[in-house]
RNA sequence: AGCGGGGUGGGCUAGCCUGGUUUAUGCCGCAGGGCUCAUAACCCUGAGAUCGUUCGUUCAAAUCGAACCCCCGCUACCA
C-alpha cells in the first residue's frame, strides 16, 4: 500500500493506451485507458505533483493503409483526418492531456529510428536471414499462420506454420513437410528474407524481477506476465514487409517497416519529447521527466495490452539503457493499471455488430459528467463489468439524490435563511465532532485509494461522504433550530458549507465541470488555484457570500435515452452500407440449393460443423460456424442454400468448398431454407 | 484447445492478497415508519444469501489448497 504521507512532491508521467486512429473509441476503450488516466492525472495535479499526461493516435496499423488504398488517398492524409476527430472527441470528454499526438509525427519517427539503432548497438537485435515461404501465386511472403502442412513431429496433416494443434509443438514454417499456402493451396517456394529480432530471452530474467518485485501491478497483469515469462520468451520480429509505417533503420532493411506494436509504445517517450520541444518550448523538460529515476511512469490500459506494456516496452527500455550513464537512462515503468473489459449489457462491444456505445454518441445521450461519474463508478477493476442502462440510471440517481441534494439543500438554506452569507460557527457538540472528523479525513482517505489505483473505491467513498452529510443534516434538523435559535442553525450550515467545499475538491478529478460549478456557487477559488489538501473544517470563512444555486444534476429519463440511443444506432449503418452492384456482378454468384447429408462436429473447434452436402450431381464438404446455433440433427436432412463458387478455404484443417447462407441478427442465426420442396442443385437467383 | 479473469440476497456490488473484529458490506428494488430545509429528494427500521459444487487444511474459511461445474474475455477460429 502506498501511503500519502510517504509521498513527497514528485514527478509523474501519466499515459494511456494509444487509440487506433481508424476507429472511434467506445466506452470500454475510454474507461480502460484515457478516462482512468485523466482522473489520475487530475488528482496528481490537485496534489501539487508535477505531471505530464500524454497519449495519441496509433496511426500505423494495417486497417488505415487498406482503407487508404481503397479510397485512393495517401494513408497519411487519412490518418490525420481521423486523428483530428479522435483528438476533438477527447477534448469534449475533457481528457486533460498535455499532449495528444499521433505516431505519424517527425519527433516520433526520428526518435524511434535512433532508439532502435541504439538497441541494436547494445546487442539486443539479432538479424536473421530466415528461409521463409513465399507464395508465387499470391506474390507474398506467407506469415506463419498462412502456411499449413504436415507436422514433422506427429505427422498430423493440419499443422500451421507456427504451431501444430495436434501435438502442441512450436514450429517454423520451413519445418513443415509438404507445406501449402493457406490462401491458394499451392506449394510455396523457399526464399531467403531477413528480419530483425528483439532478443527478449536475454532480458527475461530482468523483466521477471521487475514485475515480480513491483507490488502495485494489478493481479491480472502480474499473473499473465509471470506466466508467459516462465514459459520462456521468444525472440520477436520487429520488422515487417509492409509499406505504411516507420522505415526500419537497420542496414539492409530498406524495404521494411517497424511493426506497429514495437513503435506505438515508444510514443510514451516521444509524446513527452514533442511536448517539451514544441508545445512548451522547454526541451530540457524531456530529460527532466524521462531521465529522472524517481519519476513515476504510469500506464493506463485495458487487459488486452498487458504483454506489450509490461514485457515488450520495459524490455526495449532496458535494452536501450544498457550503454547509457545513470543520468541518461529512461525510467522503467512504475505501474501499469490494467482494467478488465467493459461489456455492453453482457455482450462484447462490437463495431461490426453495432453492439455498444461509442464516445461520440454517448455525449448526445447524456451530459458529460454523468458518463464520467458512472463509468468510474463501475470501472472494471477486478472483473469484466457490464454497462447496464439500469445501472447507469441508478448511478445518476445516486449522484443526484445524495451528492447533488446535499449540496443543494445546504446552499439554498444559506441563501434563503442567511441572506446568502455563510453563517458563523459556535461550539461543536458530539454530532458535529463526528462529522467534522469525517470532513478532515476524507481527502487523505480518497487520496490513498487513488494512489493505489482504486478509482472505483475512491468515487464510492465520496458518494458515501455525501450520504454522511445528509445524515448529519437530518440529525441536527436545523429547520427546527432556526425557529428558536438562529445561531445554532447557522452553525450547522457553516459545517455543511465546509463539506460542500470538500465535495467540490474531491469530485474534481472525476467530474471537473461540476466541481467548477460548485466552487463558483461558494465563491471559492477556481480549481486551478485549489489544492487537494485544502479541505478542512475552516476553509470556507463565515461571512463569505454565496451564489444562488441551480440544481447540479437531474435524474435520467432512462427510457427516453434508450429510445434516442436506438434512433442513433438505426441511423448508423450508413457507414457500413454496401455499394450498388450490377446484375452482372450478381450473376457471378453461384447460389444453389443443397441437401445436408451428414453433419459432423469438428474436434477442437467450438463453433464449426463439417457438413457433407449434395448438389444433386456432386457432393461437397462445407465447413460452417453453426455449432452454437444448431444441433447436428437439426441440420441433417435439411435443404439449405449455399454459395457454390466461393474459393475453397481450409478451416481447422478441413477444406470448405462453399459457404452456407444464413441470416444473422444480434444473437439469432437462421439458416436460409427453400420454402417449397425443390431438388438439390437448383439455382437461386 | 491454450492462457487470463470471475461465480456473494431479485439486480449490481464490497470483503478474498494479509483466515477470526461481519449476526457477510453498500446501493437499487421491496415492506413499514419518520422528517418536511431540499429536485417526491432526505433519514430510520425490517424482510431477503447454507458466499458455484464437493473434498481437504485449521480451534476457526466467502477468505488458504485440490478436484469438478458454469460464465466471460484473449488467442485459435467463426467463408
Amino acid at each position: 500500500m502506498i501511503n500519502l504521507a510517504n509521498i513527497s512532491k514528485g514527478k509523474w508521467i501519466v499515459t494511456s493506451a494509444w487509440p487506433y486512429v481508424n476507429a472511434t473509441p467506445h466506452l470500454g476503450n475510454l474507461i480502460g485507458s484515457t478516462l482512468s488516466a485523466d482522473v489520475f492525472a487530475r488528482f496528481l495535479r490537485m496534489k501539487g505533483e508535477e505531471v505530464v499526461f500524454v497519449s495519441g493516435s496509433d496511426s500505423h496499423g494495417t486497417p488505415i493503409s487498406v482503407e487508404a488504398k481503397r479510397l485512393k488517398v495517401p494513408a497519411e492524409d487519412l490518418a490525420f483526418k481521423y486523428h483530428k476527430i479522435i483528438k476533438d472527441l477527447h477534448e469534449k470528454w475533457q481528457i486533460s492531456f498535455d499532449n495528444y499526438t499521433i505516431t505519424h509525427n517527425p519527433t516520433h519517427i526520428e526518435y524511434v529510428k535512433n532508439m532502435y539503432l541504439d538497441i541494436q548497438k547494445n546487442g539486443y537485435i539479432s538479424e536473421k536471414e530466415i528461409e521463409s515461404l513465399y507464395c508465387e501465386n499470391d506474390n507474398l511472403f506467407l506469415p506463419d499462420r498462412f502456411v499449413e502442412g504436415t507436422c514433422p513431429h506427429c505427422k498430423d496433416d493440419g499443422a500451421r506454420g507456427d504451431q501444430c494443434d495436434k501435438c502442441q509443438k512450436i514450429l517454423t514454417p520451413v519445418e513443415l513437410i509438404r507445406p501449402r499456402c493457406a490462401i491458394c493451396e499451392n506449394t510455396p517456394v523457399i526464399r531467403k528474407t531477413k528480419h530483425w529480432y528483439l532478443d527478449l530471452p536475454k532480458l527475461q530474467d530482468r523483466l521477471n524481477k521487475l514485475i515480480d518485485e513491483n507490488e502495485i501491478i494489478p493481479t491480472n497483469a502480474r499473473q499473465m506476465c509471470l506466466n508467459s515469462i516462465a514459459e520462456g520468451l521468444p525472440e520477436r520480429a520487429i520488422t515487417r514487409d509492409l509499406e505504411w509505417g516507420i522505415p526500419a533503420p537497420f542496414e539492409g532493411a530498406e524495404n521494411k517497416t517497424i511493426y506497429v506494436w514495437f513503435e506505438a509504445v515508444l510514443g510514451y517517450i516521444t509524446a513527452v519529447k514533442e511536448w517539451a520541444d514544441k508545445l512548451i518550448n522547454k526541451s530540457d523538460k524531456f530529460d527532466y521527466f524521462w531521465k529522472d529515476p524517481n519519476t513515476k511512469t504510469v500506464y493506463f490500459i485495458g487487459k488486452d495490452n498487458i504483454i506489450f506494456h509490461l514485457i515488450v516496452f520495459p524490455g526495449l527500455l532496458m535494452a536501450y539503457n544498457e550503454d547509457k550513464k545513470g543520468s541518461d537512462k529512461l525510467v522503467l515503468p512504475y505501474n501499469v493499471s490494467s482494467t478488465e473489459f467493459l461489456m455492453y449489457e453482457n455482450e462484447k462491444f462490437s463495431k461490426s455488430r453495432g453492439i455498444g456505445i461509442w464516445i461520440d454518441d454517448a455525449l448526445k445521450l447524456a451530459p458529460l459528467d454523468y458518463w464520467r461519474f458512472s463509468l468510474i463508478f463501475n470501472r472494471p477493476e477486478t472483473s469484466d463489468t457490464s454497462f447496464l442502462w439500469s445501472e447507469f440510471e441508478n448511478n445518476i440517481k445516486t449522484l443526484n439524490d445524495n451528492i447533488g441534494n446535499f449540496i443543494h439543500r445546504t446552499l439554498t438554506f444559506i441563501e434563503k435563511q442567511f441572506n446568502s452569507k455563510v453563517p458563523e460557527k459556535i461550539e461543536y457538540d458530539e454530532i458535529d465532532k463526528k462529522f467534522i472528523e469525517k470532513v478532515n479525513n476524507i481527502s487523505p482517505d480518497v487520496g490513498e485509494s487513488l494512489l493505489n489505483f482504486k478509482l472505483r473505491k475512491a468515487i464510492r467513498d465520496i458518494v458515501n461522504f455525501g450520504k454522511e452529510g445528509n445524515i448529519f443534516l437530518n440529525e441536527k434538523a436545523p429547520w427546527h433550530l432556526i425557529k428558536k435559535d438562529k445561531k445554532a442553525a447557522g452553525h450547522v450550515f457553516n459545517i455543511c458549507a465546509q463539506a460542500v467545499y470538500a465535495l467540490a475538491i474531491l469530485l474534481s478529478p472525476f467530474i471537473p465541470e461540476t466541481s467548477e460549478k460548485i466552487l463558483s456557487y461558494l465563491n471559492a477559488p477556481k480549481l486551478t488555484e485549489s489544492s487537494w489538501d485544502s479541505i478542512n473544517e475552516n476553509f470556507i470563512k463565515a461571512g463569505q457570500s454565496i451564489k444562488k444555486p441551480i440544481p447540479l444534476f437531474q435524474k435520467l429519463e432512462i427510457e427516453e435515452i434508450k429510445k434516442e440511443y436506438k434512433e442513433l444506432k438505426e441511423k448508423k449503418p450508413k457507414e457500413g452500407e454496401k455499394e450498388l452492384i450490377s446484375y452482372d456482378d450478381f450473376q457471378k454468384l453461384d447460389i444453389r440449393v443443397a441437401l445436408v447429408e451428414k453433419v459432423e462436429k469438428i474436434p477442437k473447434a467450438d463453433k464449426l460443423y463439417k457438413l457433407t452436402v449434395s448438389l444433386g450431381t456432386e457432393k461437397r464438404t462445407i465447413v460452417a460456424g453453426l455449432a452454437e446455433y444448431y444441433k447436428a440433427d437439426e441440420l441433417a436432412g435439411k435443404k439449405i442454400t449455399i454459395l457454390a463458387n466461393l474459393e475453397p478455404r481450409k478451416l481447422r484443417g478441413i477444406l470448405s468448398e462453399g459457404m452456407l447462407l444464413a441470416a444473422d441478427y444480434e444473437d439469432t442465426v437462421s439458416i436460409l431454407v427453400p420454402d417449397k420442396d425443390i431438388p438439390a442443385g437448383a439455382n437461386v437467383k
